[in-house]
DNA sequence: AAGGGTGTTGAAAG
DNA sequence: GCTTTCAACACCCT
């Protein structure tokens, strides 16, 4: 359910939930998750620790522990659940973290593409992907003269083009259709035809619209189980994403479903140019 | 009822 | 390099 503004709900969600819980014990019943070491090195080095603090970055979520950090990345369906440790495991609980209160926090990933990650406080920003992300919408300096290199000089559609998290740390599928139907601009539009104006025009509605969608705790489509912190009410301003064959609320013209660089795009035909 | 689609990303291939 | 395609996996909907 990642995209920044649900991330940013579960992490805000998860702080109220779990701050200050000792990890007594971790199952891994899906090692596939457990990146970069062993899975028994993995729970050996959580154990008994305590959860100081989690923050965000882009879509990972970072829980900061007394001497360790671990780097998470939900995916597409990574979600977490607080539940009491007698409630049994179900199918697709693969990583359990039992806490000394008895309370265990459930990490359920139907498609298991989720990730998870141990590093040394201080160095988390050098974990895989981390590395590598470009500036959140909120961050200062971003703005029309940091993306103006990243996107002019693509040939990508700009789609493709927000969408790299070496560009814009945050942005998904859905946010970037809701961002560039408000900048009315033809998600396949190559990066070079992108003006500044244009650019200007993206940034901030890049930052309108995650701000608002955070307001609402995000959204949720796909008529999901509400997972921790996840049963946000965006789903209710989306303008394209998901409503193709309904009329554009701005010209009427029936919103168009298509495919950008793979991925599944809602456009108003006439809007976005 | 097989095939295509799903809020992601990184490895491989061109 | 840069850009596109595809795989990782399970399930839902035609």
């Amino acid at each position: 359910m990642p995209e920044l503004p649900e991330v940013e709900t579960v992490k805000e969600t998860l702080k109220r939930q779990i701050l200050g819980k000792r990890i007594d014990k971790v199952d891994v019943r899906c090692e596939r998750i457990v990146r970069g070491i062993p899975v028994s090195e993995f729970t050996h080095d959580l154990s008994g620790h305590v959860i100081l603090d989690i923050t965000r970055q882009g879509k990972y979520i970072f829980f900061h522990c007394d001497g360790i950090v671990m780097v998470v990345h939900l995916r597409m369906e990574g979600k977490f659940f607080l539940k009491p440790d007698t409630d049994p495991y179900e199918k697709h609980e693969h990583v359990i973290f039992v806490f000394s209160d008895h309370t265990t926090l459930r990490y359920h990933d139907v498609r298991k593409f989720g990730t998870m990650e141990l590093m040394s406080p201080g160095t988390e920003q050098l974990a895989k992907g981390v590395d590598k992300l470009g500036l959140e919408p909120f961050a200062t300096g971003f703005g029309k003269d940091y993306l103006k290199p990243l996107v002019q000089k693509s040939k990508r559609p700009i789609k493709s083009i927000l969408l790299d998290q070496t560009v814009v740390a945050g942005l998904g599928n859905i946010y970037v259709d809701e961002v560039l139907f408000r900048a009315k601009l033809d998600p396949k539009r190559p990066g070079t035809s992108i003006s500044d104006h244009d650019l200007e025009q993206i940034a901030v509605f890049s930052k309108q619209v995650l701000a608002k969608a955070i307001e609402l705790g995000g959204s949720t489509i796909r008529s999901y189980v509400s997972s921790l912190g996840v049963t946000g009410r965006f789903q209710n301003e989306l303008k394209v994403h998901t409503m193709v064959g309904k009329p554009c609320p701005v010209c009427g013209t029936v919103i168009e479903k298509t495919k950008v660089g793979g991925r599944g795009t809602y456009y108003c035909p006439h809007c976005q140019k």
